[in-house]
DNA sequence: CGGGAAACCTGCAGGC
DNA sequence: TGCCTGCAGGTTTCCC
């Protein structure tokens, strides 16, 4: 579920309540997710670790911890981090737990088992290999272009692959792509100079505003104090088969593209 | 490199 | 009410 625009919320919402605080206990509930270093080792590592840096890269969360360690976390699809009292209910999709120096507890939330957490010396070992950031300032539409070199596949595939652009998932994808009047099954090399500068504006928007909203709220992504996003409210085709198009009416389909559930308008997008 | 399918997991919606 | 099937926003790996 989390996708670029989720995780720079939870890393917005989370770096006033984490900067500065020290991890003090740490409880592993579900030794699956943790990737690094073994799980029966990652308590020792980490506790007595102040907290020095929340950043984000791709849809990872990047926690800078002193004395040279990184945490980095991934939520996959169903993952949340939730700041709580540790009176709270412990809730049986619990798998982590971080205790921190002023009382609360940062806790690692997982329905389904595939987010992990990687502590690491050198974050580029979890983060080396994604994309450029589709929002840096100074990734330009051409350096967008030039991603496009010999790429021969469907559009819609490249702009999930995180080594090809980081912070992008199903439903910005297909946001992305109505936006830019795009079918999701064009080959990449047939995209025009033009359709591709559209393509970058319509990513970049459509990710500015979802970041303006929180993030989008469909089933299990939630803030970390509870709260939900509020992008689902601006959807313009992720989701909505059957229903018209905001643009000119036609009955939005849904299609599978590379695997992944897929909504366009028919009529917009070519 | 491209594309499809399966795998990792659990919960939920829909059909009967 | 209960059972079964299919589906889910992510990513990796295997296979052709």
């Amino acid at each position: 579920m989390p996708e670029l625009p989720e995780v720079e919320t939870i890393k917005n919402d989370l770096r006033p309540l984490l900067a500065g605080r020290v991890i003090t206990d740490v409880k592993v509930a579900w030794e699956g997710c943790v990737d690094r270093p073994l799980a029966s080792e990652f308590g020792d590592q980490i506790v007595g670790r102040r907290m020095e840096g929340v950043e984000r890269r791709g849809k990872l969360l990047v926690f800078t911890l002193s004395g040279g360690k990184t945490l980095l976390v991934h939520l996959r699809m169903t993952g949340s981090l939730l700041v709580a009292e540790p009176t709270a209910p412990w809730g049986s999709h619990t798998r982590l737990s971080f205790r921190l120096d002023n009382g609360k507890e940062l806790r690692f939330v997982n329905v389904r088992k595939f987010g992990r957490v990687y502590l690491v010396d050198d974050p580029q070992e979890v983060v080396g290999d994604l994309g450029p950031e589709p929002l840096n300032e100074e990734f330009g539409v051409d350096d967008f272009r030039a991603l496009f070199d010999n790429r021969r596949g469907m559009i819609k595939p490249l702009l999930l692959n995180q080594r090809f652009l980081a912070g992008l998932g199903n439903i910005y994808v297909d946001e992305a792509m109505f936006q830019a009047r795009l079918h999701p099954r064009r080959k990449a090399h047939t995209l025009s100079p033009e359709e591709l500068a559209g393509l970058y504006d319509a990513i970049r928007d459509v990710l500015r505003q979802a970041i303006a909203d929180k993030g989008t709220s469909r089933s299990d992504y939630v803030r970390p104090d509870g709260a939900e996003g509020g992008h689902q409210e601006h959807l313009l085709v992720f989701g909505r088969v059957g229903k018209p198009c905001p643009r000119c009416g036609a009955t939005i389909e849904r299609l599978v593209v590379g695997g992944r559930g897929t909504y366009i308008c028919p009529r917009c997008q070519e």
